[in-house]
DNA sequence: CTGGACAACAGACCTTTGTGAAGA
DNA sequence: ATCTTCACTTTGGTCTGTTGTCCA
């Protein structure tokens, strides 16, 4: 079935849930079912500025669809931003047994895993990856899309492919602004995508779960409360024997679920292993943060948007493709031995909570005994058995600094071999798609790709070897991991990264390096925690010059973040967990001196490693640069000043701190900021005037070659240069003004002392006509025929005629009411009169001309009120001011003569009851019982 | 293959204070 | 003679960011 436009869309039945409109959304969602949101503080704004983002999002593509061009891009994801924002706010009060049942409904309210899939995979990616594939997906999309615009949405080309939706992208002129705000949404997605994981991760069923299984002597972690990364290690190491990363989907399960589910089968994708782990830490009464990398849509358009995400991490995500087939995973079951001792336990303590039916075949099961556990305690990562850890996670090996290859053939071919094992189903999709091939087949048969090795000089461990296929897709990218909070790692203690994925503890230097060989870049890192966020990203990118400009506006970003914030130092900060009897108290309720927090000295932390970023090593990378610059890559208008200390040399040229760098201006510029150039002060810069023509001008500067000098060149000055604007006061009521006989009112600095601007209209007349001395304030120019001409408005008097002239002006603007009503009425009984007139004249002129003037006279006789029962006829005055009159019943051959009649000393009554009215040419006959009639028309 | 340097290009920015003829 | 209105003509050079190409 290939679906195509909306029309077939519109077929689909929609999902039991109505979805809500656009201006409902928050609301209905927090009735339905009765969820509320826990921070009205947190969630309101974040909804909010979700619903600001999307709606912008919606009348933008609205406008764009309308116009006929194809915006696919933003169109598909909208439905799905609603959908994981109601996600995000239902999550907060997380009641698994319910979310059994919703998740268990064959087909249910578009969940975020769609969302997940979508906005990852979807957006700017070429046609032929385009693959966004769920049924629900698209109903879900088209659910929402009923309740938009329909004909918007048009254009639109989403095909269906059985399961599958084929999103085509154009690049539309202003899609700058497009991809913006699907940036911006993307974000707030994935956000509320991080803070549901986080959700599940307290969840105390899996966290006690969790506990079950661990073996009795790393339980006592939980005592622990001198916590270093080295005694993380033992429990890391169990967890990664324990709980395996694969191709394997938990399909479209509500995340709870599907880490229950990943619990229990112990397998799961990257998100939700990760997602466990942290699960673990917080069961051991640890501090412990979810954290992922967004990996949003790019912010500017025409950037092809290539997930980092391979489809192993999409576990809880559903996605469109097959996930990596049985035979795959059948294929890695016989590599390794099974114990089933782990799988009972974990069945027996999640049986009777999770009504999962989905058992996955016990070959994909631990294949690690408790032995080894207890031999691994006071083993480190990169001791783990090298073959086991290949087996285990091909990624593993990764870590492992004593690894020795055979041979390097065979190296790079079982390389390969794990990699387009463990790659997402996605990958191995994307493979079959362009090689046409079978995906094993396709990287069995590619042995001879080249391995790129990318070695992470570690702090703790020793240099780490990352590899990937060079030129293949993006695979083994960390994506989710966990930063737990050590006590002791560090003076004031230290957020540690732990990554489950891929063996990691303490590799927060090696994420970049990581991220970058799989060809991707980590511009946002957020760590997740009590239902909030905090953007980490400085603690993982050492190169931040590189993604800056990848980030959306900080201030936006930061009010996103801002109530998120609140709730993450909340629920790390200080009293860590209600449950936990390791208090760790360094929050405000020590006593009244600043205690620093967590979260205080973490910002520290990261502030100061903004501060001292490595130098780059390319140019470029120096023309914004935040904290170096280049004298090479100033601008026109900048210059150093001090010029020093050298922070160092980049291919030759010094280099110097970004604080040395000074904005220089013309006296003009520096006035407009009501500052002057100090007396006796050189140019800190010339610029050579550019070449115009200059007519008249020419002439005159060969006449005075003295000027040309200062003709040819702009002096600029520097902030250091000036002072405050110093103009002469106003004396005795006199305006000082310049020689243009007014004020240049650039702002209202350059006022000068003792004076006011009046903006009021007519200000000038006004003040004129009550003898104030008073100046045109020229505001700025206009540029027109490429001249500029110059804008006033309003008048710069003394402060002390202030107030007589608002009065004045008030006073003005009455008159004026007034004139303006007498004219208006005087203007009104002109064009009655004149109507009148002419309606006489006509009457006259169709007696005198034409006998049966009756039968022809138009209806357009309009009584202005229709309601007056009384009309009066008579006017002692202007007989001609009579209201058009005919009469039907008792016509005289002569009207001018009846006109010209007088009706004095009679006043028509018109009752009621004479009334006729013709329906058809809705005229109401009105006649007096002296047979005189009048015809109104109805309005 | 990658990154740096450079050129080309497009868009943004800055510019910064009437006059003469015709008609009322 | 004086005042008011209207037409005139639609810059253009430079900076800056982006993109493509070449080369080490």
């Amino acid at each position: 079935m290939r679906r195509r436009g909306s029309g077939s869309r519109r077929t689909s039945k929609k999902p039991p849930s109505p979805s809500p409109s656009e201006g409902e959304m928050t609301s209905q969602h927090n009735a339905e079912g009765g969820n509320k949101i826990q921070s009205p503080s947190d969630n309101g704004s974040l909804t909010e500025i979700s619903q600001d983002a999307v709606g912008k999002l919606l009348r933008r593509a609205n406008k764009v669809g309308t116009s006929k061009k194809k915006t696919t891009v933003g169109l598909c994801n909208f439905p799905f931003l609603f959908n994981i924002l109601f996600s995000s706010a239902r999550t907060v009060e997380f009641v698994p047994e319910q979310n059994g049942t919703q998740v268990l409904e064959p087909i249910g309210p578009l969940n975020t895993s769609e969302v997940e899939h979508c906005s990852r995979s979807s957006i700017g990616k070429d046609p032929a990856e385009e693959k966004c594939g769920h049924v629900s997906l698209d109903e879900g999309y088209m659910d929402k899309k009923d309740e938009l615009d329909d004909s918007d949405w048009e254009d639109g080309t989403v095909a269906m492919d059985d399961h599958s939706v084929t999103i085509e992208l154009n690049v539309t002129p202003d899609s700058s602004e497009l991809a913006e705000l699907v940036h911006k949404a993307h974000l707030l997605c994935l956000l509320a995508r991080g803070r549901l994981i986080d959700s599940a991760c307290d969840d105390p069923l899996i966290q006690a779960s969790l506990l079950s299984l661990l073996p009795a002597h790393l339980l006592q972690l939980s005592n622990v409360t001198k916590l270093t990364s080295k005694a993380l290690r033992p429990l890391m190491s169990w967890f990664h024997d324990n709980f395996h990363v694969k191709n394997y989907t938990n399909g479209e399960k509500e995340p709870h679920f599907a880490l229950a589910s990943a619990l229990e089968l112990r397998v799961g994708g990257p998100e939700e292993i990760a997602a466990l782990s942290v699960a673990l830490f917080r069961a051991l009464n640890l501090t412990a943060r979810f954290v992922s990398i967004l990996d949003v849509s790019p912010l500017k358009p025409d950037q092809s948007f290539r997930p980092i995400a391979s489809g192993s991490s999409k576990g809880i995500f559903n996605t469109s493709t097959p996930m990596v087939s049985k035979k795959k995973l059948d294929f890695m079951s016989l590599k390794k031995p099974l114990s089933c001792e782990k799988e009972k336990l974990c069945e027996t303590s999640l049986a009777h909570s999770l009504k999962s039916k989905k058992r996955i075949a016990p070959s994909n099961m631990d294949q690690s005994k408790d032995p080894s556990v207890a031999e691994d305690l006071n083993h480190s990562v990169t001791n783990f058995p090298i073959s086991e850890a290949q087996h285990i996670n091909p990624e593993s090996h990764i870590t492992d600094k004593s690894h020795k290859p055979k041979r390097k053939g065979d190296l790079e071919f079982e390389m390969q071999l794990e990699m387009a094992l463990s790659v997402t189903a996605i990958g191995s999709s994307k493979i079959k798609e362009e090689s046409g091939e079978n995906a094993d087949s396709s990287s069995f048969a590619c042995p001879s790709k080249r391995i790129k090795r990318v070695v992470g000089e570690g702090s703790s461990t020793s240099p780490q070897l990352i590899s990937t296929a060079v030129g293949s897709r993006r695979v083994g990218s960390p994506l989710y991991w966990a930063e737990v909070y050590c006590s002791e790692e560090s003076l004031t203690g230290k957020w540690v990264h732990i990554d489950a994925v891929n063996l990691i503890i303490d590799g927060e230097d090696k994420v970049e390096a990581m991220v970058a060989a799989c060809k991707a870049s980590l511009r946002y890192v957020v760590a997740f925690a009590g239902q909030g966020a905090k953007d980490v990203t400085r603690r993982y990118c050492m190169k931040w010059y590189k993604i800056a400009s990848q980030r959306v506006n900080s201030t936006w970003w930061d009010s996103v973040l801002a109530p998120l914030r609140n709730l993450e130092s909340g629920a790390t900060g200080g009293v860590v967990h209600s449950r936990t009897n390791q208090i760790i108290s360094t929050e405000a309720n020590m006593n009244d001196s600043f205690v620093p927090t967590r979260s205080s000295l973490e910002d520290i932390e990261l502030e100061t490693r903004a501060l001292t970023e490595p130098l780059p090593t390319n140019q470029q990378a120096y023309k914004n640069h935040p904290l170096y610059a280049l004298e090479k890559w100033l601008t026109r208008y900048q210059i150093l000043h001090p010029k020093g200390p050298i922070l160092g040399f980049c291919s030759g040229h010094p280099v110097y701190p970004r604080t040395c760098v000074q904005t220089v201006m013309t006296k003009q510029r520096w006035l407009r900021e009501g500052l002057q150039v100090k007396p006796n002060e050189h140019p800190a810069k010339e610029l050579k005037r550019p070449n115009k023509p200059q007519k008249v001008q020419d002439i005159e500067a060969d006449d005075y070659d003295c000027t040309t000098d200062s003709k040819e060149h702009i002096n600029l000055y520097g902030k250091w240069q000036v002072e405050p604007l110093n103009l002469p006061h106003a004396v005795n009521g006199i305006v000082p003004k310049n020689d243009r006989g007014q004020v240049d009112v650039w702002s209202e600095k350059c006022l000068p002392p003792g004076t006011v601007h009046l903006r009021f209209p007519r200000a000038y007349e006004v003040a004129k006509r009550l003898e104030i001395d008073s100046a045109p304030a020229m505001v700025g120019f206009e540029f027109k025929n490429g001249r500029a001409y110059p804008v006033h408005e309003g008048i710069v008097v003394c402060a002390q005629f202030k107030d007589v002239l608002l009065e004045a002006f008030a006073e003005e603007a009455e008159r004026l009411k007034e004139e303006e009503k007498k004219r208006d009425e005087a203007q009104a009984l002109r064009r009655w009169y004149q109507l009148l007139s002419s309606i006489v004249t006509r009457q006259r002129l169709n007696n005198r001309y034409n006998n049966n003037w009756t039968s022809e006279v138009p209806n357009d006789v309009h009584c202005i009120n229709d309601n007056v029962s009384r009309a009066t006829v008579c006017d002692s005055n202007d007989k001609n001011q009579t209201p058009r009159q005919h009469q039907t019943d008792k016509r005289d051959t002569d009207l001018d003569t009846s006109l010209s009649i007088p009706v004095k000393d009679h006043e028509h009554v018109f009752l009621k009851e004479y009334e006729s009215f013709d329906m058809e040419t809705s005229l109401l006959t009105k006649r007096c019982q002296c047979g005189f009639s009048v015809q109104v028309e109805e309005l």
